[in-house]
Parts: structure tokens; C-alpha cells; sequence
DNA sequence: AGCCATCGTCGAAGCGCTTCGACGACTGAT
DNA sequence: ATCAGTCGTCGAAGCGCTTCGACGATGGCT
């Protein structure tokens, strides 16, 4: 391996011009960069990480910490993962991957060990206990999600609060008037995690304010889940019209139940969903979807980041807007029907 | 952040003591060890990455190559990721987490720039461009799946070919003679992804050493796809009994579609799938199945790269045995139907 | 009693880079 | 002609750690 000595004395230059080639901090003549940056390629000179780092306190790595338990929202995670991974390297940063299970010791242990310039978080929960830990951190971090205190950390997500107004307007806009919230399984709620909430939020302060009849159910993983969910939906408020389901998982069992019973959607009930853009349409009946766009929060996330890191001002908490696609699960219910 | 000196002083030793109390390198007597544990404690010393990096030319990084793309078996590229980062802590390293689609510029870079100790990829291809690359490189490389030259590089997988036997060798041993294969899709095969050749080598050998009668088809993503393999496996052999599918995302339509169409599974046709454990028992029918550890293949893709990078020896191919599960998809034909 | 090994510790060098201050050579303004 | 300021480059210090050689102190041999 060259060193930075190397391509100098290729070059003939000094070392620490070729350090100034290479980040461009003085200004160097045009004759003198294009010999060094001959010296360089010639040699396949590569800065090593360790010595940089060193040298500039900066290590041009950020630390993603994902829930890597083979749970729920595999693919959501794995799209946040990617856009996190892809929109680092447009930053020229690398990402170093943590499990959410070594918890508070290993954000200390990268942060403190100068590993990473910055963590990004996902999966938070209501009271966080690593949120603490963080503000202590030397590094900046972003969390995907909106705990309790966050106060000083920064905050991007889709706004979940807005999801579930938007769902319920829509499906108001469509005569719908008594609805069912089919929502994440209960271990999700007592996990506290911070979406879960803030969609029951929205959903029954707009419920209230549009004035809708609704009834809320979390909902068990698997077929019986479903049955038992829908069951209590139906017991509590009759006459539903329109369920809004905020639960991957049970969308395919739901469906199947729905048909097993006879009960046609849209033409006897309508749906509204939550979840990525390709699950709404790849189940029987193409449903009205909101997307939960995995690629832009993630993207967000490593941008609030970069800007943490080089000092310019960010938003501390950044919603995304939640935007509803029509497809085929929901209908007019008519005015005679109201 | 303090710094090894500051622990040396705190515990009024010289700083190479301090290094040695952590490295184990040399006898430190029991007091000196005592009082330097105290001192790190005590100030919170963590040893800069970087400056140990550039000291000691190990990073304890390992990197992992994982295709990002939101491609099929996400789950199961969830479960090796997850496998190897759990398995890296365990050995006191942590991951570097790399898009297959920076291809080979970005093995080199994180190698020649000094990011990592080793590598580990998943997702390889007969004829990997990055194979020459990884030869190349310093560090050592560990391949989760089987190249076609591999000569002198690491590689760790299920045995596919076997695990295409088994699934014969028990829809034989059940008295079936005539055997569909719903193979992955044709984008994998003409990616050429090793485990898909592997598998379909397997099940031709075997077809003709067990004497059955078998076709095989790739098989499209979505309803349409399952259909229209499920039509030309019928067409091309009649009377078939059982299938054979290797290929996770078919699972769900082609039991619907074996449903919809009033064949029984397992009455009137016997499955055999290659999977995830928690796939194959997700679905309406629990299949018998040939599992993917991809946490035990994960696991041991870490191990071998630790022996490599302390120079004990390894074996250079291991082919995980598969093991099969029986569940209740496949039934006994009896001789009077053979 | 004398010698060699081993133990336990220290000091110094060096890993490869960045960055600060210095300095000569220009440039343009006065 | 002179001075300030900028440009382009160099040298040296230093980032925080590991590791090698050295060295006194012990202890077990003969």
C-alpha cells in the first residue's frame, strides 16, 4: 500500500500538498494537482481511514442502528437500511451497521471509540432509554421516529398523525361514516413505538372532529388474530363500511377473511391502508394506500446528518406529509345508503 | 475523551502498560492491572479506533456486502445480515455495511483505504466480476454462495444440490413419481445466482438417479407468473403428484391458485419447498420443508473469517447438509395410485 | 555464590495523515 | 518604487495508539 509519502515523492511535491490536493483546502496550482493526482492513480494510493481519521477527527462513517430481530417490517427496515446506505455514500460516508439489541453500550462504544461521525436510529420507542445516552454523545444523531423527549435531537419520520386523518377523510369524502382501525399488534403498542401512537392519535382526534362513528382494535399476528380483531370491530360498532388498516401483516389474512365471510371490498367494505407502496399492490385487490416511503425518510435522515455535520442549521423535527393513492379498495357509498 | 495517557497517569504507569493491560500482550501484575482497570473506569477511556487502526493495522471491521436492492428474499438477506452482525460482536468486530451495486470499486475501496480486516458478500454470481477483485485485495474474503472459480477464496452456503436431492428423496420415499419443479425466476437464472444453478443441477442428477419423471419451470413473480409455470409444468408431464418449489415469493399464489383450481394440498398434490422456517409455516397449508439457516450460514461465514484472519486454517468450501421438515403439505401415495 | 530466564515495566519510535505557521513569489493598488 | 495581500508550497508538529528493545528485579538452577 503507498502512503501519502509515497505520492509525493512521485510527485514531487511535499506531502502535505498532496494532503491539499486531495481535500481541496488551499489552493493549489493547476500543473502541480494534475501531477499529484497523476502520482496518485499511477500508485492506486488510497488515504488510509485510520491515519485520516486520526489525524482529522472525522472518520467519514455513520452508524445505522436497525432493529435486526427477523420481526415485523423486514422490508420496511430494509428500505430504510438502503436508502440510509446509498444516501451516505452519496456523502461520500459509510455506514456501520449496529443491532438495536446491544442498545445503550454500543451507541457508547462507536461513539466514544471515534468510529463514526454520527448515528442515525430507528425503531424508537415512546421513552427511549437511548435517547439519553445520546445527548451525551459527542456525535450528532437523527432518529427515525418521534419519541417522547426529543428535545435537541433531530426527528424525521412520515407525520402518522396526518396518515390517519388523511386515511379518514378520504373514506369521509366518500360517504364512509362508521370505521373500523385495524392496528399493529398489541406488542407494538406496548413496546410503545412511537408510530403506532401517533396514528391512534390522529386517527380519534379526526374521527372526533369529522365526526365519525369509529372503533379501534389492535390486531394479533396470523389468520386468528385477524378473525378475533375484525370480531370485536364488528361487536363494537355495527354497520361498518370501512376498515383502515395500519398492519402489514394482517392485510393478506384480512383479505382472505373478508372473502371466506362474503363480504366483497369495496362493494360491501372499503379499505384504506398504511404500509410500503408494493404491498398495497400485491395482494388480491389493489388497495388505497398511503405510502410509508421508507426511501425519503431514510435519504432525510443521512441529508439532517450531513448538515448536523458540518454545522448548517436543520429542522429539528421534519414530518413528511403522508400522501394517499387511490386504487381499488375503496367506494361511494351512496347518499341513500348514509 | 481521554486518552491513553491520561489513564497512564490517573494510574500512575506509562502509557505502553496501559496498552498492554488491554491488549493481554504481556504480564502485567495483578495490582497494576488492578489499578489501570480502575483508572479507565474511572475516566470513561475508550481506545480511539482510528489511532489503534493506524497502529496496529487491524480495524476489527469486518465488511458485508449485501444486495440492497428491495429484491426477493429480503427476509432472508435480513437473516444473514442480522446472523453476521451478531456473530461480529461476538468476536469483538463490528460491520461496514456495502450495496452490491457499488460493485467491485467499492470492495477496493474500503480495503485499500484500511476500513476493514475482512469481507463477507452474499448474493455472488457463477461468474462474479468481483472474484478477481477480492484476489486482490490484502484482506481475506469469506462468499456466501458457491462461484464457479473460487479457487483459494472462502465460501460457505447450503448445500443446494443436496437439499434438491432430499426434496426427492422424500417425495420418492412417499411414492411419487412425477415431480414439477417451480423454480425461482428467470431473472435469478440469468443472473446466474449460484444457489439457483446449484439447486436445479441437484434436482436434474437426482431425477434420473431416483428414476422419476420430472420438468422443471422458472417461475414470473405474481399470480400471473405462478399460473402460467404451474400451466406448462402440467403440460409438459402429466400426472404430476408433487412439487417441488424452490422460490419463496411463489408460495402464496400458487396455493391460491391450487385452491381456486380445486386441487387439494396435500390430497391431490404433495409440496416440498426450500425456505425459511417461518415461511414455510406462515401460509395456509404448513409445507414441508428444507429450511435455509441463513442465521447458521451467517454465523459460520464470520467464524471462517476470523480463523482466516488469525491465520488458523479453514476449509474453503462448506456446504451446509440440509435437513428437512416434515409438515402437511406431502402425502403418501399408495401403490395402488403409483 | 553466580548465572540465566522470566517477569513487569518503561521509553521511544513510528503508524499515515492533517493542519498550522512560515515563507518566497507575485499581483495590484497606491 | 513600495506595501499589503494573495497564491502556492513546504516543514514540522501532533493526532492516540501499539510494539520493540531495554532494563532492573526476582527466582530457580547449578
Amino acid at each position: 500500500m503507498p502512503t501519502i509519502n509515497d505520492v509525493a515523492k512521485a510527485a514531487g511535491v511535499s506531502p502535505s500538498t498532496v494532503s491539499y490536493v486531495l481535500s481541496g483546502r488551499r489552493p493549489i496550482s493547476a500543473e502541480t494537482r494534475a501531477r499529484v493526482q497523476a502520482a496518485i492513480a499511477e500508485l492506486g494510493f488510497h488515504p488510509h481511514a485510520g491515519a485520516r481519521a486520526l489525524a482529522s477527527s472525522k472518520t467519514n462513517v455513520i452508524a445505522l442502528v436497525a432493529p435486526l430481530r427477523v420481526d415485523v417490517n423486514v422490508p420496511v427496515i430494509m428500505q430504510f437500511a438502503t436508502a440510509v446506505v446509498t444516501a451516505a455514500r452519496s456523502y461520500n460516508h459509510d455506514v456501520l451497521l449496529l443491532t438495536k439489541d446491544e442498545g445503550t453500550a454500543g451507541l457508547e462504544r462507536v461513539a466514544h471509540s471515534t468510529m463514526v461521525d454520527a448515528l442515525i436510529l430507528m425503531d424508537l420507542e415512546r421513552d427511549d432509554l437511548r435517547i439519553p445516552a445520546l445527548r451525551k454523545l459527542k456525535q450528532p444523531s437523527v432518529l427515525i421516529g418521534l419519541p417522547a423527549d426529543h428535545t435537541g435531537i433531530a426527528c424525521v419520520d412520515l407525520d402518522f398523525g396526518a396518515a390517519a386523518r388523511l386515511a379518514l377523510e378520504h373514506l369521509a369524502g366518500h360517504g364512509h361514516r362508521r370505521i373500523g382501525l385495524v392496528g399493529p399488534s398489541p406488542a407494538v403498542y406496548k413496546r410503545q413505538t412511537t408510530y403506532a401512537d401517533r396514528f391512534l392519535t390522529g386517527f380519534l382526534e379526526s374521527s372526533v372532529e369529522l365526526g365519525l362513528r369509529t372503533v379501534t382494535h389492535p390486531c394479533e399476528p396470523g389468520a386468528a388474530g385477524v378473525r378475533s380483531a375484525l370480531a370485536d370491530l364488528d361487536a363494537e360498532l355495527d354497520g361498518i363500511t370501512a376498515l383502515v388498516v395500519h398492519n402489514e401483516e394482517a392485510l393478506r389474512p384480512l383479505l382472505d377473511l373478508l372473502r371466506a365471510t362474503g363480504r366483497r371490498v369495496p362493494e360491501d367494505i372499503s379499505i384504506v391502508t398504511v404500509c410500503p407502496r408494493d404491498v398495497a399492490m400485491s395482494l388480491p385487490v389493489n388497495l388505497t394506500s398511503i405510502d410509508i416511503p421508507a426511501h425519503d425518510v431514510g435519504t432525510l435522515a443521512v441529508e439532517t446528518a450531513m448538515r448536523l455535520l458540518d454545522g448548517r442549521s436543520i429542522e429539528f423535527t421534519r414530518l413528511l406529509a403522508p400522501s394517499l393513492v387511490e386504487r381499488d379498495s375503496c367506494r361511494e357509498i351512496s347518499s341513500s345508503h348514509r
